[in-house]
DNA sequence: CCGTAATCGTTAGTGCCACCAACGATTCGT
DNA sequence: ACGAATCGTTGGTGGCACTAACGATTACGG
């Protein structure tokens, strides 16, 4: 008789942390579903734009540019690499450096990505009129904006 | 020269996918912030809260109700009641249950609590007039119910 | 020109969060 | 009475973002 009876009965559904936190995971996990039915992970999209727009570039400098830590660099362009998406080669002019570049399959798969990616905002989205899709996606940045200027922005740690 | 010039170049920053990730994250360092300054975590906060709405209950109960995994109820209940803050006492009734119960010292480190997350909340909508965080509510409180109905709600399991 | 500092790539480990698997003990349903 | 389900508990997994440390290499100031 209580199964039924447990529904969600709390105060803090209507908090706006808590609303972002659940429709953040909620379009996180569409995302990332989206994604892995191409064999893909989000950082791999990151990467492959990220080069595709700026062209080759270190490791260093293209986890800073994606906003992808240092660390985690290395399996990710070796995940990239292992399936010909991208070019590891030593930088002649500076033997620390690795550079990475984009390759034709890289380019391909990249536009392969977008489409996904943008069925899934359109998923994420489907209930909101395109107004109030466009009102949310206002309001998100300006809040983003606004904390991303209080706590340093991520792209530019510290100089 | 470079180091300045690697700003946030990258086109994936207006997807609302991405603005509900980051936002979120924000949200939820505020959160997590405010609440270790009194030493608490967020599920601390709706493990009371869910107690003093509903009473005692077994932990499986309340687990159910406010969100929290089975496997990771130990944990909690653990630290809250080795701060005296809840009760864990065997049920007569059922001798498979435990019965969680707030105590008063609970009840007084609850209002603490919520007076935190209501300066979060403040901290965090901090940009957007009341209007706004009124709309930003109720259009993620839709994408949010929307979601939740297509993939089973999470109070809800499998019936 | 040389030593110190900084950068790069890499490995390993931490913390948080949500989850699954398994198990012994107990209770429920029939 | 017996099989199915529930409860508390432990231990492990996976994603994500981060820190610490280290060897190799390069840049810079005196």
């Amino acid at each position: 008789m209580e199964t039924a009876a447990e529904k969600t009965p709390a105060r803090w559904e209507s908090l706006p942390s808590w609303l972002l936190a659940q429709t953040a995971h909620h379009a996180q996990r569409l995302v990332a579903d989206g994604f892995s039915s191409v064999g893909a992970r989000g950082y791999h999209y990151r990467l492959l734009a990220t080069l595709e727009e700026f062209g080759p570039a270190s490791q260093a400098a293209l986890g800073r540019r994606s906003g992808i830590h240092l660390s985690d660099m290395v399996a990710a362009i070796n995940e990239l690499a292992d399936r010909k998406l991208v070019e590891r080669a030593p930088d002649p002019s500076d033997r620390r450096r690795n550079v990475i570049s984009l390759t034709a399959a890289g380019g391909r798969h990249l536009r392969r990505l977008e489409k996904q990616l943008a069925e899934c905002q359109d998923d994420l989205l489907a209930p909101l009129s395109p107004e109030e899709r466009q009102r949310l996606t206002e309001l998100l940045a300006r809040l983003l904006d606004h904390h991303n200027r209080r706590t340093g922005t991520p792209e530019e740690p510290r100089r």
